[in-house]
DNA sequence: GCGGCGCTATTTAGTCCGACATATTGGGAG
DNA sequence: CTCCCAATATGTCGGACTAAATAGCGCCGC
């Protein structure tokens, strides 16, 4: 990345235009520009942890924003754990073991820019853990409207294919629509995590060329363990799934 | 100032005294404590999805702070997906399947009250589902670092008891550097969630009586089988820890 | 007269400004 | 070496103004 321009505490000049560029389509507001500026320059190492950031006064002048919209992006990345503010200290970057990685809005800066091969690999080793035993209960638990939110997942990602947004966003859909299954509501929560990652990681994989495999006979096989409440076979079925999601992701890095 | 006491909504009278009391501690800003009032309101049902929080101006004078520091805590309780809100439709709380369970923060209010047993459920199943598997993999990749920090945390358990906070804290490192020695960073992540989960939990399980089981020797039993490296000894040895540490909190509950 | 439609009016969050309070740190006086 | 003071950056405050979204009103068409 252009890590060459670093002139001003926090470039001053383009910063403006940066915020607004990213921020014009109706309804992100101007804390979440500056929010997710700030976010994608600590997430991807612009400033490390440790380091400490321009004073609020300074960096807020140089974002041309008030120092209250300042103020509120900044609470925002506290409250994900990514930096921390004491008075006279200034606010600092935390060690990245404090950061939220599992928040939605974190995963989406991580993403943002060029992604990091070893964290994608630590996701999708989080979703061989979770996944498959998610399986496992959705199939020991599901009701019928489970399975028909699944089964409509399944029919719109056949409809539409990967390559389209529809398409990631049924795949987006099953995966949630099984986690919602299991009933509990942690795993629930970390549907939000798993299907950010799951959407990413796709989109990386359609970028770099065309889907050598159909994914969907792995999703329809997960469905119909868990529909014949078999949690063993659904158990099994997933662990497949994912593991192929990770190949596919993988030889196209 | 506040001369005149307001009738206001949500609780317009002890509100203050609330904040002062929860807040006094050196440390905690004035708009932590907005946000943790806030926030156990919420989490715990006194305000319910879908429903609208009083506008800030009414709001921020009920609870006699600015409305600045309201606003920030409100941007916190956004950042964690509890609420939503938008120009003349006010701020409203989000359906619970949006809400960031596994922030640190959120777990603290959930817990802050009379926990939920169901949830306290779902987490334990949530570690049932992540711990084994971790330590399964840190029995394949931890290094010397990863051993001692285990170490260090099974000692200062045997040294204090669960009893006490010390002893809480280390049962706490322990299950942090497990997490750690898998050198995965959305795993680590979980750590906090997971921590957070076995923290509370025990600490109801002390107030409610005597532990009637010493749990140091699962913790060694899976300690040595990290350390051999053995791990699927490791993952048993996990699962039983937990699936035991289910069943005392239950049974205390 | 009735129904739908667009415009304005109002409400509420969003942003801005400038001042003061508080806490922490680092250096200087005793 | 200790203690206190002053510099500094965040924290809080209050009020004013902007922007957006809803709801209600009035206009237009049927």
């Amino acid at each position: 990345m252009a890590s060459q321009e670093k002139a001003a505490p926090l470039t001053a000049a383009g910063a403006a235009e940066r915020l607004t560029s990213s921020s014009k389509g109706t309804g992100r507001r101007l804390r979440g520009a500056v929010a997710h500026y700030l976010g994608t320059a600590i997430v991807s190492g612009r400033i490390a942890p440790g380091e400490r950031l321009t004073g609020e006064v300074a960096n807020s002048e140089a974002l041309d924003v008030s120092r209250s919209a300042y103020r509120e992006a900044v609470q925002v990345l506290t409250a994900k754990g990514l930096v921390e503010s004491r008075p006279k200290a200034g606010t600092r970057v935390l060690p990245r073991s404090r950061w939220n990685m599992l928040d939605p809005a974190v995963l989406a800066w991580a993403f943002s820019g060029e992604p990091d091969l070893d964290f994608v690999r630590d996701l999708f080793e989080l979703r061989v853990v979770v996944e498959p035993n998610a399986a496992r209960l959705a199939a020991a638990r599901r009701d019928k409207a489970d399975l028909k939110a699944m089964k409509e997942a399944l029919a719109q990602m056949r409809r539409f294919t990967l390559a389209t947004e529809a398409g990631r966003a049924a795949d987006r859909d099953f995966h949630d629509a099984l986690l919602q299954a299991t009933h509990n509501s942690a795993l629930v929560a970390l549907s939000a995590s798993i299907g950010a990652a799951v959407n990413w990681t796709t989109q990386f994989k359609q970028r770099a060329r065309a889907l050598p495999r159909d994914p969907l006979p792995d999703h329809v096989r997960v469905y119909d363990a868990i529909a014949a409440g078999d949690g063993d076979a659904a158990s099994d079925a997933m662990r497949v799934l994912v593991e192929l999601a990770l190949e596919d992701t993988r030889s196209s890095m």
